[in-house]
DNA sequence: TTTGTTGCAAATCATTTGCAGACGG
DNA sequence: CCGTCTGCAAATGATTTGCAACAAA
């Protein structure tokens, strides 16, 4: 393929053609391709391939900046046709590799949220509405005072400890 | 049935050959027969209808100090042909009146625990052979130091609060 | 070129449900 | 006796998996 300057032209053309039309529909462009960027360099150093699905699907995290249930990553990616079995598969990986956090609400579905980039924080549901809010202190006498002045009610919470057991160490 | 009294000696007398069939059998009758009356008067309490699967379910949580999934519970029960169907019936309608907390180790299995009669409290889960310990101190900071000086390693923990949001409350 | 990933469809497995008969109060 | 609970069997629904085509490195 070297040496052939028409048919490169052709192809810079095609590529030009693209950008413009990405530019007048998506504003962002910059701030995505940053993203997408930062995603790049995070698979790559996990020894993970960088797909589109994956991409896609670490985009809707970032934005979203609430835990998502599988069933609604999977509704914002209706446009990309990306099977749900990717979703799983995507999302299982990503535990895996720790750039994701599974979270049970205690209720059916378990959720994801990225947390490569974020410091440790816990949530507070509403038992209603499912509504949830960030709680960046870590205290619990201090949470939940201040959960309450919040405005919620009735509050319990949830908390467990993993570790490696010494039986297990060796 | 009142001035009836052959027939009620002839009752009684049935009664005590139970007992004493039961005392032979069983040593630990006193304790089992107390747990009975302790579980009657909880479901009692809470408009439960008292039956023998439900009592048989009440044993196995208040024997077992950790917490446990509905196969373990199921395959405890399986001398005494409990549907698991109903396991699961039970541990829910359990859950519902709060005399049971659901719990979720980040395995594919819920687990349930008996609360009525306990203090709030905690778990440290070995990620590899699942062993349980109970953590009843209540402060992250200590807590994470107390664990590690049992023995653990890679402690990490997960702590969600859920309550009714202000939106809810109207 | 080689190895890992995706889509599709089918399988799996925990959990729920309808119903008829059994049981508690 | 009335209303609820249980066992059974079937349904449901989230999650996983096998496989062939495809894409990344």
């Amino acid at each position: 393929m070297q040496g052939c300057s028409a048919e490169k032209r052709e192809k810079d053309f095609t590529i030009m053609q693209e950008i413009n039309k990405t530019e007048k529909i998506d504003l962002e462009k910059d701030k995505i391709d940053f993203e997408k960027e930062e995603f790049r360099i995070i698979l790559n150093s996990r020894s993970q391939r960088v797909t589109s699905p994956r991409i896609k699907i670490l985009k809707i995290l970032k934005s979203n900046h609430k835990p998502l249930t599988i069933a609604e990553i999977h509704s914002k990616l209706s446009k990309d046709k990306i099977d749900l079995a990717t979703v799983y598969r995507t999302l299982n990986l990503f535990s895996e590799i720790k750039i994701v956090n599974e979270i049970d609400f205690k209720d059916e579905f378990k959720r994801y949220e990225l947390v490569y980039d974020r410091h440790h924080h816990h949530h507070i549901v509403c038992r209603k509405c499912k509504s949830v809010e960030n709680v960046e202190t870590c205290i619990l006498d201090d949470l939940e005072k201040l959960l309450s002045k919040k405005g919620y009610s009735e509050i319990t919470h949830s908390l467990e400890f993993f570790g490696i057991c010494k039986n297990c160490s060796n």
